[in-house]
RNA sequence: UCCUCGAUAGCUCAACGGUAGAGCAACCGGCUGUUAACCGGUAGGUUGUAGGUUCGAAUCCUACUCGGGGAGCCA
């Protein structure tokens, strides 16, 4: 017999009930009594469980009764209405044959455990709801992004992991190398000699995709990036990890409010297919998770994202009275508190801030004719922060290269990317949108470590 | 990296200078429709590590390690 999945029974409960079928998964636990008993048995497909219902004319009834929780069974019976109030159908077991037993140390119980401790055993908690449900919305997320994108005619680019540019301007980079670190080759300056390495130079993990995928776009005109980054900053925030992936659209022949009106759509959309796809994961979180959560989401679908500048925000700040750690002041970049106050407080939406002073921004964004401001935009959402950072892209050769000589630049290293306003340079635009901080946004989890499947942290590269 | 709080049984917590406890899990037994099943019993601890104060330290002090929250860096 062909195994059946529990979402399809749950999904046509009516073609399976009073059928036979066998079913293949994990025991969440076991409730005996002298003569029958229960099984709660997760296969993976489903959020919810299926109740088995076993009795004493199993030959195996024992071992049956004496099943720990996370046990692998193959359960064989008939689907029958259930006389029990939490579900509406259940598994009357023919046979149970038991796959792999798990041992009486079992980790996981039946009762609340703290996210900390389940961090501790990363490798069994997708056993549980709360990270069924979340590693379930992952893959769902992932996929309503590629299918956005794959729609509108973007071109899915891979750039690379092992970046030969030191110089892609996002953060701390983890250095690649095969040197021998008890005896590093040396030059006349005692220097480590990188050309004795692998590649012959220094190579970096990549923190960003943007530059080359500014190169793709020069060639797509629509394309996006979705894979993992690198980081090494000491951050210890739930929002930082050093291991996290990254969806980096880029858009030619577009500027910086093609640019907005583009991840706006896509928020959107990827909200709206979670919530109909996921609806299970998503009454869970919104039930013991946040209770805010699907208003807040539905909200977001329906809501026009606010707009405003630096400096309107700014100014904003100081009109409202708060009393901030950090007064707000023109030219200094917006401290959490802040940005917090104008997401959650002033317009209780996500707010694109725009048009930033150039001092606090990268070199590539797109000068202002007001030579002050660059072309830059943040997301910012209730409750997560900054989740989206973009920018009109520099694609005026001379300006560009005036602005990487202000900054202390080397030029050089950046030959092909000045290449690509060179020959035929055309007005582009993009942003980068973090996964983890999107999915803790659709979730309500507050932490990054509980949404990523094996997290890297400062100090912590286990599993 | 800085500030702050914390670490006691497998898990979640109590004991707050004077004999380390409970619930759950585990183990043994009972129970004819349970659903965080229920009832009875058994076992489980150098109180994160290293020092110090004290007649006496889980409790007070110092350092370290790890974890939470906040900040910076950012996505």
């Amino acid at each position: 017999m062909e195994p059946v999945t529990i979402r399809e029974l749950y999904a046509q409960k009516e073609n399976y009930l009073n059928k036979k079928v066998q079913i293949n998964g994990w025991v969440r636990t076991v409730r005996s009594s002298k003569t029958f008993g229960f099984i709660e048995l997760n296969d993976g497909t489903f959020f919810s469980n299926l109740q088995v219902v076993y009795d004493e004319s199993l030959p195996n009834y024992k071992e049956v009764a004496k099943l720990g929780a996370g046990s692998s069974i193959r359960v064989s019976g008939q689907v029958v209405e259930s006389p029990g109030a939490k579900q509406s159908f259940e598994l009357k077991a023919a046979t149970i044959e038991i796959e792999g037993l798990a041992s009486a140390d079992y980790p996981l119980q039946k009762k609340r455990h703290t996210f900390e401790y389940l961090r501790t055993i990363a490798h069994l908690r997708p056993r549980t709801n709360t990270f069924s449900a979340v590693f379930r919305v992952r893959s769902v997320a992932a996929y309503a992004i590629h299918k956005f994108f794959q729609e509108r005619d973007f071109i899915y680019v891979h750039t690379p992991i092992i970046t030969g540019s030191d110089a892609e301007g996002a953060g701390e980079m983890f250095r690649v190398t095969t040197l021998d670190f008890d005896k590093t080759p040396r030059n006349e300056q005692k220097e480590v000699d990188f050309t004795k390495d692998f590649f012959g130079k220094e190579t970096n993990l990549t923190v960003s995709g943007q530059l080359e995928g500014e190169s793709y776009c020069m060639a797509f005109n629509k394309i996006y990036t979705f894979g993992p980054t690198f980081r090494a900053e000491n951050s210890n925030t739930p929002r930082h990890a050093a291991e996290f992936w990254m969806i980096e659209p880029e858009i030619a022949f577009a500027d910086l409010s093609d640019n907005m009106k583009l991840a706006e759509d896509m928020l959107k959309s990827t909200i709206s297919y979670v919530l109909e796809h996921c609806s299970e994961e998503m009454n869970f979180f919104n039930s013991f998770v946040d209770k805010s959560l699907l208003d807040r989401l539905g909200n977001i679908v329906r809501a026009k994202f606010g707009h405003i500048t630096y400096s309107e925000a700014i100014e904003i700040l100081k009109k409202s009275g708060e009393r901030f750690e950090y007064p707000p002041e023109w030219g200094f970049d917006l401290q959490t508190e802040h940005e917090r106050y104008i997401t959650e407080n002033h317009f209780g939406k996500p707010v694109f801030v725009t048009d930033y002073p150039k001092e606090i921004k990268a070199f590539y964004m797109r000068m202002n004719d007001d030579d002050r401001t660059v072309a830059a935009m943040d997301l910012l959402v209730p409750g997560v922060g900054e989740i989206i950072g973009g920018s009109q892209r520099e694609e005026r050769l001379e300006v560009l290269e005036k602005r990487i000589d202000e900054l202390g630049l080397n030029k050089e290293d950046y030959w092909w990317y000045l290449d690509l306003r060179k020959y035929g340079g055309a007005r582009h635009a993009g942003y980068g949108l973090g996964f983890e901080r999107l999915i803790m946004y659709l979730t309500g989890m507050t932490n990054i470590r509980d949404v990523i499947s094996f997290p890297r942290t400062p100090k912590n590269a286990e599993f």
